[in-house]
DNA sequence: AACTATTTATAAGA
DNA sequence: TTCTTATAAATAGTT
């Protein structure tokens, strides 16, 4: 695309087409890059070499979560006319999107722990990793918290049945005999039920992220 | 790369950006092919745009065979090796890694709220902060988990007493006068109990981090 | 979708 | 390989 318009037809010198394949390559991958970043897309590009030397990109995961992607969408693209499952669909593309989350943490990880190996991540897809981290991050959290969230209503829950059990107990006792005396026992539990009323309600705000 | 230089960020008029991604797109598509012509190499593009639809081209044959010769040609790249040894650090080391650590946040969060100046963090630097985030984050998370944990021991313990009030009640009452039946009473409470004890036992390894 | 002012890519040369 | 540079191509903003 300078010093004179090329003919678009193979290059028959060896040394120029080397030369020329090793230019248009970067350029290649480069507008790729750039074509993810700006708009967003995710970009998966092979390319064998006359002798069969392999070169890649993946922007976004790698390129084997991307070529599950395209299986899937393929798979859909067929399928369609009768109703696809919604939920079905969505589960395969949330496993898809699972996998290439994992990939790249894989990699980010890989990377950061001194196995300069893979290259060099992108920025963007160092920014893709921490936008991984913190969405995975705060979605175990957020479960994790809804869980024991529950485990606690149910410990509280279990604590008034008790509670309410005792109440009617000590009134059973009292209504039947009056030789007995309960209340230290019932002050003995009514102490730290006060203490720990007062401290699980501090603590519930905790569970707001 | 026309009429003003563009950023490399992702655009966020989506007007725009639908119409860059148009274009962009086939200018890429267009030179895969011309560098195939030229070079006589096998190229394979995918692309999913923002809202997930494929685009796709495959310069020799179809998709499929070449995704067939991409995992060949991965399976011939299978070299592993290191494990990356966790040394046991000394004190001194970790004094200096804590000062380190210290330093990079210091100028992150310089970054975050004063100066735009993207320039004065290098990439390693944002790396590490990262990492240091994420640590950060594990600590905060931890703390919160122990708190909770508490939280939970402690209505166990509630439990417990409470548990253990009720059956010195009925013991009394069952000394006192067979009478009155509460074997019911006491139904009505252990089943709830066995379910919660079995479910926060498993729930017990969401504590580990 | 078409137009163009500019930026970007790159072919050839060093 | 890498740099330089003249020129072809791509494309951002506009119509």
């Amino acid at each position: 695309m300078a010093r004179g318009k090329v003919q678009m037809r193979r290059i028959e010198n060896p040394v120029h087409r080397q030369v020329t394949f090793c230019k248009r390559r970067a350029g290649l991958l480069k507008k790729a890059r750039e074509l993810s970043v700006l708009c967003d897309a995710e970009i998966g590009i092979i390319i064998f070499s006359t002798h069969g030397k392999l070169y890649e990109l993946a922007t976004k995961g790698n390129m084997q979560s991307l070529i599950e992607r395209y299986k899937n969408s393929c798979a859909e693209t067929q399928a369609e006319g009768a109703e696809t499952n919604q939920t079905q669909e969505t589960t395969v593309q949330e496993i898809s999107k699972m996998k290439q989350e994992i990939d790249l943490l894989q990699k980010g990880l890989k990377y950061m722990f001194g196995e300069r190996t893979m290259g060099h991540m992108t920025l963007d897809e160092l920014q893709s990793l921490e936008k991984y981290l913190e969405t995975w991050m705060n979605h175990t959290r957020a479960a994790k918290m809804q869980i024991m969230f529950m485990e606690i209503q149910a410990l509280k829950n279990k604590e008034g049945i008790l509670k309410a059990a005792n109440e009617l107990l000590q009134e059973k006792i009292l209504e039947q005999n009056g030789v007995y005396d309960v209340s230290p026992m019932i002050a003995d539990i009514q102490y730290p039920l006060t203490i720990h009323s007062d401290s699980l309600t501090i603590q519930n705000e905790l569970f707001q992220f």
